[in-house]
Order: C-alpha cells, then sequence, then structure tokens
DNA sequence: GTTCACACGGGGGAAAACCCGGTCTTTTTG
DNA sequence: CAAAAAGACCGGGTTTTCCCCCGTGTGAAC
C-alpha cells in the first residue's frame, strides 16, 4: 500500500493510471496538471511515491518540477511516465535524480512492477528505455556538449538557430552584433560544426529547439 | 447507449477512455491497439463510433485504418483522439473523414459532448482544434510546397540545407555562385521563409532531410 | 504566332555571417 | 594568495548570404 501522487496535464491519463494503480492496491494521494501547485501537494501530503508526465501543458516541463524535488530533498521517489522516447529526455531525467522511467504504452503489467521497484529503493527503467538510455550514452557527446555550453551561450544560441540574425538578437538583449557573432563562431566550435545549417541540426537533434522553432 | 470501438497503443490511456465513456453510459464492444486487427474487428462488432489515435506504435498510423474506414464505406462514425496538435494532422483526418477531432487533454466534458454529436451525424472539432484547422488552411501543406519546387530547386536546396556554401555548390554543379544564390533565394521566397534556420527546419520537416543530414 | 508562365542561369550591392584579434570580470584551482 | 581558466563583451576584415535586378529557352494557352 504505497501513497501515490500523479502529475499529468492528461485528464483522461490521470484516471487510467489512477484505474491502474488502485486495482494494484495502492493509494492515490492527490493529482496535479502543472508542476506549481503540484509541489506544494507533494510537500503537504508526503507521498512515497511521485508519478510524473515530462511534457506538460504550456511549455511547463516536468523537468522542473524534478529539480525542485531533488533541490530540497524531499523524501519522495519519482517514476517517470511520459511519451517521450527522446534519449536526451531519458538522460537528463536519470541526472536530475528520477528513480524509474517508463513509457506509456507499457503493459500494465510494467507499470506494477516500476511501482514496486521504485518504492522498493531499486531503479526502474523500462525496457525500450535501456535502449534510449544506451543512445543517450553513446550520442552522449552531444548531449554533453550541449551542457558544456554556457546558459548564455545556450539562450543566444537557441536564438540564433530560430533565424534571428545578430543585429535583432543584439537588440533584444542589449549587445553588439559583433558580440553575438562571437557566441555564434565559440559555439559552432565548441560543438564542431562549421556553418550554421549543421548548427542548426545539432540544436534540435539535442532538443535545444524543436523542427518548429519552438 | 451508443456501441464504442476504441483503437489506441497506450493501456493505460485505453483504460481512462473506457472507463469515461462507460461512466456516460455507452457501451464499449472491443479495443485495439493496432489499425490491423482493429479494422477486423470493427468490421465484426459493428460499432457506431470508432475512438481512433492517429499515433500508434511502430511508425503505423491511426491515418491508415481511416483511409480503409473510408474505402470501404463502413457504417462507422470515427473521433479522432489524439495528442497531436499538428494541422497537418486535423487537416489530413478530416478530409479522410473523420467526423471530430479532439485532443486527449480536453476535459471530461468535451470528450462526451463529442461522442454525442458525432454520433448525432455532426462533425465536432474540439476548442483548440478549430484554431488548428485555420493553420492547416492559411498555411496550407507544407508537403505540397514542397512538391512545387523543381527538381533542380530540391537539390540544390538540399545542398545547401545540408550547411555547404553557395561557391562548393557552384563548383560540384558546375554553376556561378550567383546562381545558386538565386536558387536559395527563390526557394526561401516560395516555401515562405526568411533565413537559413528556417529553411533547415523546413527541410527536416518535410522529410528532404533528417536531422543527421542524411 | 503571340502571350504567358516558369525553370534556369547570372550580376551588383547591402547585409549578415564568419574568423581573427582584444579587454574586463568572475570562478577555479594549485 | 596568485595563477589560471572560463565567461561576457566588443572591433576589423574577409567571405557568404540575401535581395533587388536581368536575359534565355521551353512548353502550354489562346
Amino acid at each position: 500500500m504505497t501513497r501515490i501522487f500523479i502529475v499529468d496535464d492528461h485528464a483522461l491519463m490521470r484516471d487510467g493510471i489512477r484505474a491502474m494503480v488502485e486495482a494494484g492496491g495502492h493509494e492515490v494521494v492527490g493529482v496535479s496538471e502543472e508542476p506549481n501547485s503540484a509541489l506544494a501537494d507533494i510537500v503537504r501530503l508526503a507521498p512515497a511515491l511521485v508519478l510524473l508526465d515530462l511534457h506538460l501543458a504550456e511549455g511547463r516541463s516536468g523537468l522542473e518540477l524534478l529539480t525542485e524535488i531533488r533541490r530540497r530533498a524531499l523524501p519522495v521517489r519519482t517514476l517517470i511516465l511520459t511519451m517521450s522516447a527522446q534519449p536526451r529526455d531519458v538522460a537528463t531525467a536519470v541526472q536530475l535524480g528520477a528513480a524509474g522511467y517508463l513509457l506509456k504504452n507499457s503493459p500494465r503489467a510494467d507499470l506494477m512492477n516500476a511501482i514496486d521497484t521504485v518504492v522498493a529503493g531499486r531503479r526502474y527503467l523500462g525496457p525500450e528505455v535501456g535502449e534510449l538510455a544506451a543512445q543517450a550514452l553513446t550520442s552522449g557527446s552531444e548531449l554533453d556538449l550541449l551542457r558544456l555550453l554556457s546558459p548564455r551561450e545556450r539562450q543566444i544560441i537557441a536564438m540564433v538557430v530560430r533565424g534571428q540574425t545578430s543585429t535583432v538578437i543584439g537588440k533584444t538583449l542589449h549587445l553588439s552584433p559583433r558580440t553575438v557573432d562571437t557566441y555564434r563562431s565559440r559555439v559552432m566550435s565548441k560543438v564542431g560544426v562549421s556553418d550554421l545549417a549543421s548548427l542548426v541540426r545539432f540544436a534540435i537533434r539535442t532538443g535545444l529547439i524543436d523542427v518548429d522553432g519552438a
């Protein structure tokens, strides 16, 4: 009988998960659809386990909640339950202290298994997730490269690969266009590309932006 | 009391939807997680309504099932229930005869509303979906834009978005760099972008190249 | 047979990217 | 503490992109 808190922005999915874990003999002490109120509820209700979707509404990421949980060292285990099959998400979540990672299209038995394993203090990665983690390690060079950039560099390069010119970026950031140029050049040298097109593809691969520019 | 068939590759989501529609007084006559067996079941069970997710496992698309249903003129209504907020998906689904389109993060009441509306023979588009449909109409299909380019334009632009400069492209194609410039400009104007970064993202979205540059 | 549309090839010039260099400050480290 | 490393910021000069213009050939429309 585990006290569980669910964070997911899909009402139907919340119902499905709730039905599953209650049928499995656990107690759902609360649900939330966005990270802000979720954090307060988790502190107040003190669940033993949080089931967390990574991609929440309005660009809010479950990773923020994960970061807060870790920063405050809350005595709660976290199990990521998401559709995302991005190696980058797996890597980031695990590094932020997630105890488990399961895809939403997993069979019912896997979820119960994952809950038991995680609550018992061990780590649980879904069958397909191991492969994703492996990818994150092999192509991990790229994710490390992204982490190797300073926040300022990531911020500016995100604007660059969305198509903004140095002049425009400089204006919104109160910088000389030349400074923006320098950031672009240095980042390209850091990540090992030598043209804008390759930089855009790098940004998409690592999740800095997506193909729609968001 | 409507006979409903559910096609969704997420076990948890199937449970959630099933609980919802049964609580709403309908009957779930069957579920399926992939289009192939689903079609046979739908013919056999003759539901009045199919709830269909577009993005199924293994690259199988709910659009294939939708196509089959339409081709055979099966006496069943279809309601798309998906996470996809892509204008292209909305447009394609509606053109393939979907009677309704609802996002999975819609409130419970909307789902019941959509079911009633669709079964009554009318069309139902979720609140956010209307906006998506409008986008699909105004921006048109990006794939059409790609087809609108001449072979030569596609060839050259594929090299451009891989990061090659006009000089290099001109050398391999025995053209003046200026001519390559002209192709780049003309294509950008045709597809409606005004910078290289956006052109690269367009090329990736339409499949001209992939994120790895291949 | 002329007009119209369009793929194709190119030029000139303004703008941007790109590569070299630098100063100043903060953080890390021996 | 002092040295070193890393980050934020900027300028000059070259290359490339980007946007306006131009003409040719081809094929379909009237």
